[in-house]
DNA sequence: TCTGGGGTCCTAGGACCC
DNA sequence: TCTGGGGTCCTAGGACCC
């Protein structure tokens, strides 16, 4: 069996944490730049407030329903994932973590020795009253068929107390029945308007499908979906702890025009990109750069480029990176336009050791050390090091006018106590 | 005025090889 | 006019996820 657990509206929850006064209240968290709404609690799904509104279309609501609305604060979202991770992973030796707030956990051959729904529980138990965080668990035959159990868990929540497990034949049919074909895993917008279209609804008319039709319209992907709907275990368990691709890309808090400005942007996030790199040990032998005028402005000229750059000798060093990253912008950037967005990607990833020694190295061999020095530097002293094709001067702010405090990573930022006893005043 | 960011996998088609 | 058969590798683009 497998267990997938989901956080139930993550970065809402976390936001609530460490300010019980929000419970039950509407709250949503934006995105960078307080562009969209990405997170929602019950009360703001309540109000009609859509995953990925614009923030600004919603002002007036906000105000008027008391809506409490917060900066994201991936500081603190990113540390309380770890925690709630560290807790699941003691409920199975085999665990994927799936993303920031979902984590599968393998439970093979559990049944036998646990009643299942009461094991489910107690890690919920346990889960919120370490953390603070709810959670729902929904328990299956298969990771597609878990997912399915995971919605029912969490629509019914009053009845099912944030679990359920399907493990029979009738089970399974009844979750596919229930589930409209548009909210399955894997089946996004495109599929689904192809299934409608020849009158398959729901998830088990899915899976009464032909296998023919399934591979030719969807792929193999399509196929082994339906299988691990019909209950045939065909997704396992994966380990994604390397990643294959890294990127960097922001929108601009407003839109810039010329080749400096960009070029400062592209320089800082090839830097970002190849600290990430160091620090999951790859070396990279592509880096991809992007950049584009604002689309939403349908006003103003519009244009579009990209670019790969290709490095002979993998590198994971910033100073190879921001060079190879300017080298494609300079290749791509255009007089004239106001450019809203740009972005990075390294790509062809290998890992660090395996590094190909060659007899025209490009590479100073002292960029390691100091790469080293650096990353050592900028935890210590909070990104003080920076690269000259960074303007020093300048700080660029991403608007993020709502910002909540680093609650459990920032010493300065914990929550303060001050209560008076027989000893006097102190302070916590 | 204001509209996010970061990933994965698969397929078709072109270039190239013998 | 007529022009084989079988591979591999790479890339762009499309689909999906959170």
């Amino acid at each position: 069996m497998f267990a997938l657990v989901d956080c139930n509206n993550f970065y809402a929850s976390c936001e609530r944490v460490f300010n019980p006064a929000l419970n039950g209240k509407p709250v949503v968290v934006l995105s960078n730049n307080d562009g969209c709404v990405i997170a929602r609690s019950n009360e703001a799904k309540a109000l009609g407030i859509p995953m990925g509104a614009p923030s600004f279309e919603y002002e007036i609501l906000f105000v008027k329903y008391k809506v409490n609305v917060f900066s994201s604060n991936y500081a603190l979202y990113g540390d309380m994932s770890t925690r709630v991770m560290n807790i699941l992973s003691t409920y199975s030796p085999d665990i994927e973590i799936y993303s920031i707030d979902e984590a599968f956990l393998k439970l093979e051959g559990f049944e036998q020795h646990y009643n299942l729904e009461v094991y489910s529980k107690e890690i919920i138990q346990n889960v919120t009253r370490s953390t603070g965080i709810p959670i729902s668990i929904g328990i299956a035959p298969t990771k597609s068929l878990a997912k399915v159990a995971n919605k029912i868990a969490k629509k019914f929540s009053l009845r099912t107390g944030g679990t359920y497990v399907i493990d029979s034949e009738d089970k399974i049919k009844k979750g596919l029945l229930w589930t409209k074909i548009g909210d399955v895993w894997g089946i996004g917008r495109q599929h689904e308007k192809r299934l409608q279209k020849i009158k398959v609804h729901n998830a088990w008319e899915f899976t009464q499908l032909p296998n023919q039709w399934v591979q030719k319209e969807m792929s193999i992907v399509g196929l082994r979906l339906k299988r691990d709907l019909s209950g045939e275990r065909i997704l396992d368990l994966e380990d994604a702890a390397i990643k294959k691709n890294i990127a960097v890309t922001r929108s601009f808090e407003k839109m810039y025009s010329s080749f400096e400005d960009i070029r400062e942007r592209v320089a800082t996030y090839a830097g970002k990109a190849a600290e990430k790199l160091r620090r999951q040990n790859s070396c990279c032998s592509m880096i991809y750069v992007f950049l584009h005028t604002n689309g939403f402005r349908e006003d103003l000229p519009q244009y579009r480029a990209n670019i790969a750059v290709h490095i002979p000798n993998p590198t994971n060093s910033s100073i190879e990176l921001i060079k190879a990253a300017i080298t494609g912008l300079e290749k791509i950037f255009k007089k004239g336009f106001q450019y809203k967005k740009a972005g990075i990607m390294v790509m062809n990833l290998t890992p660090a050791s395996q590094r190909q020694l060659s007899l025209f190295t490009a590479e100073n061999p002292k960029h390691q050390t100091l790469m080293k020095t650096i990353d050592r530097l900028n935890i210590r002293e909070n990104q003080k090091v920076k690269f000259a094709g960074q303007d020093l001067d300048r700080t660029w702010k991403m608007k993020q006018e709502k910002l909540s405090k680093r609650y459990t990573s920032c010493l300065n930022e914990v929550i303060i106590i001050n209560c008076s006893d027989s000893f006097g005043d102190r302070t916590f």
